[in-house]
RNA sequence: UGGGGUGUCGCCAAGCGGUAAGGCACGGGAUUUUGAUUCCCGCAUUCGUAGGUUCAAAUCCUGCCACCCCAGCCA
C-alpha cells in the first residue's frame, strides 16, 4: 500500500502502524476524534488540536468524529456545544459524526458492571477527603481501601443502588481495582463513576451517578472504533490507565492508541479556558467574541481568516517539546492571507481636511481591489479635489526621513495626483485645521506621459463629498510587556488593570460589509504594529469611498 | 526525594550513523502610486552537558544538568 508522507512524528507512528499491518484487519481505516467538553468557547489552542485531528482524517482518508465530552454536566451545556459546532465549521473542517459521550451513558454503565464482574472495580465508602489521604504521595505509596475487598455480589448491589439513588452524593464511588502501590499515581485505583445529583443538560435527570473522564474517554474512543486518540501532553501520565480500561473492558485489538503532543501556547496570550472565563465574567471584555480574546469567535470578529489559522498551525508544527510561539508568527500568516486575498479600501481614521486649490469639478478614478492578483479587477473612486487624509500623514515638524506630508512638500494622493503643500491653516491651539494643495493635473494616476514632479510618499484619503462615515472603535492591547503571562498574571488582573487589554495592535481587525476582511491601507502601518505601538482598532462598519 | 516527558539559531521546527532543511524574527540591497507587498543576499563549524563506541555521532551507549507534567468524586 500506498502511504503518504508523514510530515509530523504522529503521522510517522501511524505510517509505522499500517506499515506493520496493524489494521488489516479492520480494512486499514483511521478513524480520530476531536473531542472537547462543551463548557466553554473554543480558542486558537483548540484550532491547533483540530489541524492535527482533521489533518490526520484527510491524509488517510479516514474519518473523524466531533465529540462532546459530556461527563461533567455541572459545567457543560447547549450553548456550549452550539458554539463548538458554529466555530467547526467557521474554519471549514468537516467531520463525519456528531457524537456525546452522554450518548454513551448506557452502555458506559454496563462496561462498569463488568468491570465489578471481573473483580477489576469496587464500590467504595471512603469520603472524598479519606480517598486523597490514603492515595499516599508522589514519593509513598497510597493505603489499600478497606472496601477493597468486598465481593462481587456486593459490588454489584451497591453500584446498584448507586444507580437507582439509594445514596447521597458523594457518599460512595465505583473505584478500579488497580495498584496502589503504582510509581504512578493515576493508577492508584482512580474513581470510575461519582454520584451527583445534578441534571444533565443532554439526558435531564436520568442519572445520578456519572463517569470521570479517565474511564469514559478511553471507552468512547473504543465504542468508536477510534484508532488514535491525539490529546496533549499532560494526559501522558494517564496512559496506562486508558490502556487499562480498554482491555478490561475487552475491546479486541486493535484497540485506539493514546499519543500526545504539545499544546500551543503563543507570547502575550492567555490560553486556558478558565482565565478566559474570568476574562468574560469579570468584564475586562465584552463577551467570549470580544476581538482582542483569543478564542475562535474573537479571532473572527478580528477579521482574521480561517485558512490564516490553519497556515499558522502548519507552520507551528507538532512536537512533544514544552514551547511557546512567537506572535509575530501568527500575525504574519495572518498578514500573508490578507495581503493575497483581501480587498483594498481606503480609510482615514483620525481626519484632517485637504483641500486642492486649482482643482475644479469631479471625476472618477480606477482602484485595484487587490494589486497582488493577475486580475483582482478595478473599482471606481470618485475624486472632488476636497478630501480627507490622516492626520499623521502630515507633519508640521517632518522627523528625519519622513514621507509624507509637509509644508512645501508633495505627496501623491494614492491613485489620483501628486499634491504639493501650499499653506496650512491652524486653530486657536495651533492644530492642523486644514491643508492647502495645489495639484499637478500631468501626474494623474495611470498617466504614461514623463514629468518633472515627483513624489516623496503616497497617502491615503477620501473624499469630502463622497466618502461616508464609519463607526470606529479603538481597544488597548492587553499583555504588551507580559513575555509569556504565567497563570499568576491572570490571578493578578483586577480592575485597575483594566487598560491593559488581549491581544497585541494588528491590522487585520477590520471586515467590509460582507464580512470579507479587507487590508487596511495605511502608509506604514505594518511596520508601527510590529513595533508594538499602534493600538488595536477595530472598524465596526465601514463604507469607505467605494461607490456601489 | 517516586514516576512520566522534553532539551537542535532570538522563537517554532526538520533531522532517525555519513558530515545542520524550512518558517518567523533580524540585518543589508533592488524594485514599488500602500514606509506594505515582491525580489535578491546574510544569519548554528554546531545540536543541554561530560565522557565513551565508530573511519564517521545531533543521531548509538553511560553519567550529569535544566525545564515541564502527575497526589480533582474536573477534563
Amino acid at each position: 500500500m500506498k502511504l503518504p508522507e508523514a510530515t509530523n512524528f504522529i503521522e510517522q507512528i501511524i505510517n509505522e502502524e499500517l506499515e506493520a499491518g496493524k489494521f488489516e484487519s479492520t480494512g486499514n481505516e483511521i478513524h480520530v476524534r476531536f473531542p472537547p467538553e462543551p463548557n466553554g468557547y473554543l480558542h486558537i489552542g483548540h484550532v491547533k488540536a483540530m489541524c492535527i485531528n482533521f489533518g490526520v482524517k484527510e491524509k488517510y482518508h479516514g474519518t473523524l468524529n466531533l465529540r462532546m465530552d459530556d461527563t461533567n454536566p455541572a459545567k457543560e451545556d447547549y450553548e456550549y456545544v452550539n458554539s463548538i459546532v458554529d466555530a467547526v465549521k467557521w474554519l471549514g473542517f468537516e467531520y463525519d459524526k456528531l457524537v456525546f459521550a452522554s450518548d454513551y451513558y448506557d452502555r458506559l454503565y454496563e462496561i462498569a458492571e463488568k468491570y465489578i464482574l471481573d473483580g477489576n472495580a469496587y464500590v467504595c465508602d471512603l469520603s472524598a477527603e479519606e480517598i486523597t489521604a490514603t492515595r499516599g504521595t508522589l514519593t509513598e505509596a497510597g493505603k489499600e481501601s478497606p472496601y477493597r475487598g468486598r465481593s462481587v455480589e456486593e459490588n454489584l448491589k451497591l453500584f446498584r443502588e448507586m444507580k437507582a439513588g439509594k445514596y447521597p452524593d458523594g457518599a460512595k464511588v465505583l473505584r478500579a481495582k488497580i495498584d496502589m502501590t503504582s510509581p504512578n499515581v493515576n493508577m492508584r485505583d482512580p474513581i470510575i463513576y461519582r454520584i451527583a445529583r445534578v441534571p444533565h443538560y443532554r439526558t435531564g435527570g436520568k442519572w445520578c451517578i456519572y463517569p470521570m473522564y479517565d474511564f469514559a474517554h478511553p471507552v468512547s474512543d473504543a465504542i468508536e472504533g477510534i484508532t488514535h486518540s491525539l490529546c496533549s501532553l499532560e494526559f501522558e501520565n494517564h496512559r496506562p490507565l486508558y490502556n487499562w480500561f480498554v482491555e478490561k473492558a475487552g475491546f479486541p485489538a486493535p484497540r485506539p492508541r493514546q499519543i500526545e503532543f504539545a499544546r500551543l501556547n503563543i507570547t502575550n496570550t492567555l490560553m486556558s479556558k478558565r482565565y478566559l472565563k474570568k476574562l468574560v465574567d469579570e468584564g475586562f471584555v465584552s463577551g467570549w467574541d470580544d476581538p482582542r480574546m483569543p478564542t475562535i469567535m474573537g479571532l473572527k470578529n478580528r477579521g482574521v481568516p480561517p485558512v490564516a489559522l490553519k497556515k499558522f498551525c502548519a507552520d507551528v508544527g507538532v512536537a512533544k517539546a514544552y514551547s511557546v510561539v512567537n506572535q509575530a508568527q501568527l500575525d504574519s500568516c495572518i498578514r500573508d492571507e490578507l495581503n493575497a486575498n483581501a480587498e483594498r479600501a481606503m480609510a482615514v481614521i483620525n481626519p484632517v481636511k485637504l483641500t486642492v486649490t486649482n482643482y475644479t469639478g469631479e471625476e472618477e478614478l480606477d482602484f485595484e481591489i487587490n494589486p497582488t492578483k493577475e486580475d483582482g479587477g478595478t473599482r471606481k473612486v470618485k475624486f472632488t479635489g476636497s478630501v480627507y487624509i490622516d492626520r499623521e500623514d502630515f507633519s508640521l515638524n517632518p522627523p528625519p526621513k519622513y514621507k509624507r506630508l509637509q509644508k512645501g512638500g508633495t505627496v501623491r494622493l494614492k491613485g489620483a495626483y501628486i499634491v504639493r503643500c501650499d499653506d496650512v491653516k491652524l486653530n486657536k491651539n495651533g492644530e492642523v485645521e486644514e491643508i492647502f494643495c495645489t495639484y499637478f493635473p500631468e501626474t494623474r494616476s495611470g498617466s504614461t506621459t514623463p514629468c518633472e514632479v515627483k513624489a516623496k510618499g503616497v497617502v491615503q484619503w477620501v473624499d469630502c463629498k463622497h466618502g461616508v462615515d464609519a463607526e470606529f472603535r479603538q481597544y488597548e492591547p492587553l499583555l504588551k510587556d507580559e513575555e509569556y503571562p504565567d497563570q499568576d498574571y491572570a490571578e493578578r488582573l483586577n480592575k485597575n488593570s483594566l487598560k491593559k487589554f488581549f491581544g497585541k495592535a494588528e491590522p487585520y481587525l477590520a471586515e467590509s460589509e460582507d464580512n470579507k476582511p479587507f487590508q487596511l491601507m495605511r502608509t506604514g502601518y505594518y511596520k508601527k504594529c510590529t513595533d508594538g505601538g499602534l493600538i488595536l482598532s477595530e472598524i465596526v462598519s465601514l463604507k469607505d469611498n467605494f461607490n456601489k
